[in-house]
RNA sequence: UCCCGCGUAGCUCAGCUGGUAGAGCAGACGGCUGUUAACCGUCGGGUCGCAGGUUCGAGUCCUGCCGCGGGAGCCA
């Protein structure tokens, strides 16, 4: 590669022009590198294209790999030859501080910084590693659809749209669906954009996220924590494994992740309850968890910890009633630690006809919807347990990232729809 | 829906108990020993979110509205 002839061709990132030399930063995609033009070695029209190259121009430079120990990285390109592909008049995003609602506006050019490149390359490697988990371990990837007119989990949190005359529903969950395909393919799993009309204003929401959501028959609550274990330590493994770069860039402190390993703890709701209530924390037994309680529980740990067995007031419909204590449902949350809070709610399903179908009626739910999802109980009904993973949130954490926005490219938030 | 905070140059911000608009960056131009978000100099750039009010005088004080951010609730 030294002393080779070699054409580049990428993004300019910075130019630093002076009488006799200008350097060049390079972004192709893959990494940057320093161009370095010497006024006495091109032409008096290269060089005076060098020396007005704009903010993320599209060049491509001719010239030879050299080792130089005043490059960044070691390594730099002496041109000969410059081609300008794309010009780049008044780039709106300077290398350094902006607000957040201009960079966001901005976000189709965002994209090209150095820290939204880091933690969108996490992203992609946590997802890939999600696909990789699962297929090794014998999960079918089941495609759930995104229009439905089922309703999820509760009515209140819908986009509604019309479909041909019909009201139709943006999935919130593909957990109804991913039930049906396990008694074909036993260990299944659905990975897509989901949707929350919630009014959400907080560093952890957005209206539009991804989620993956396997579905395992024959396993109760605890075989699901522990797939729920070991799945979110094998993604955190992987981006630590081939994230390096990435996560020095993000400036993460990698050594929290390093403790990420099954087992995790596990806490009940009611031995968290008594807890708060010990450290003088006032709790009502009976309310959902909420963030600064959240907060508190996984402060105790070191690691993510699980939350089993909240009440059955306040948790969805089709859980498992709980036989040791019937004021509750087989259920769980994961909280991951440093204040990310829930990424992963999890249940053993309610698998009788009759009990599912108290609980549908008790929360006042459209029954004539849920008749197909009743007939997975009335045909060969089976337990079975499943859990859903926020992917931003999870790559928020990984990443140490302050809000989830910048971990999806696109980011869908209650004010936001372009671009 | 509720609570808190913020809206000043293209961007990031300063502007005191009210006295008539500022810096850095970006842009243009010039200078410059291999720079690391280079540096130095010159220049252009403003309906101080909008609408009222108080005042001799409002970027500054008051009221309403709009926009944005953070949090609560709800959730992944």
């Amino acid at each position: 590669m030294v002393g080779r002839m070699a054409t580049v061709s990428g993004w300019v990132e910075t130019v630093r022009a002076h009488k006799n030399v200008a350097f060049v930063m390079l972004r192709d995609g893959t990494g940057v590198v320093q161009a370095v033009v010497g006024r006495k070695d091109v032409s008096a029209e290269t060089w005076e294209r060098a020396a007005t190259l704009a903010q993320e121009a599209c060049v491509l430079l001719a010239g030879t790999i050299r080792a130089d120990p005043r490059s960044p990285g070691g390594f730099e390109m002496g041109v000969s030859g410059i081609d300008v592909a794309g010009a780049s008049d008044d780039y709106p995003l300077q290398p350094k501080e902006h607000g957040v609602e201009f960079l966001l506006d901005h976000r189709h050019l965002w994209l090209r910084s150095s820290r939204q490149r880091a933690g969108l390359r996490v992203r992609a490697e946590v997802e890939q590693a999600i696909h990789d988990f699962l297929y090794e371990n014998e999960f079918v990837r089941v495609d759930t659809p995104i229009l439905t007119g089922a309703i999820g989990e509760s009515a209140g949190a819908l986009f509604e749209t019309d479909y041909f005359g019909q009201r139709a529903f943006l999935a919130q969950t593909g957990q109804l669906y991913v039930e049906c395909a396990c008694p074909a393919f036993r260990k299944v799993y659905c990975f897509g954009p989901t949707f929350r009309a919630e009014k959400s204003k907080t560093r952890r929401h957005l209206t539009e996220f991804w989620m993956v959501e396997p579905e395992v028959a024959f396993a109760d609550s605890d075989e699901n924590m522990d797939l729920q274990e070991a799945f979110v330590s094998y993604v955190v493994r992987r981006a630590l494994e081939r994230c390096e770069k990435e996560l020095a860039t993000l400036e993460r402190d990698t050594t929290a992740l390093e403790a990420v390993v099954p087992p995790f703890p596990r806490i009940s709701y009611s031995e968290a309850v008594e807890r708060l209530v010990a450290e003088g924390h006032p709790f009502d037994w009976g309310a959902d968890l909420g963030a600064p309680e959240e907060r508190r529980v996984s402060s105790w740990f070191g690691k993510p910890v699980f939350v089993h067995d909240y009440p059955k007031s306040a948790k969805a419909f089709y859980m498992k009633e709980n036989p040791a204590d019937p004021r509750t449902v087989l259920c769980n949350d994961l909280l991951a630690p440093e204040g990310y809070g829930e990424i992963v709610g999890g249940s053993q399903r309610e698998d009788d006809h009759g009990r599912l179908l108290a609980r549908i009626r008790e929360g006042d739910l459209p029954e004539e919807a849920y008749g197909w999802y009743l007939d997975l109980r009335k045909f060969g009904t089976f337990p079975h347990s499943g859990f859903g993973l926020g992917l931003e949130r999870t790559v928020g954490w990984i990443t140490g990232r302050p809000h989830i926005r910048e971990l999806v490219p696109f980011p869908r938030t209650i004010n936001r729809l372009a671009p």
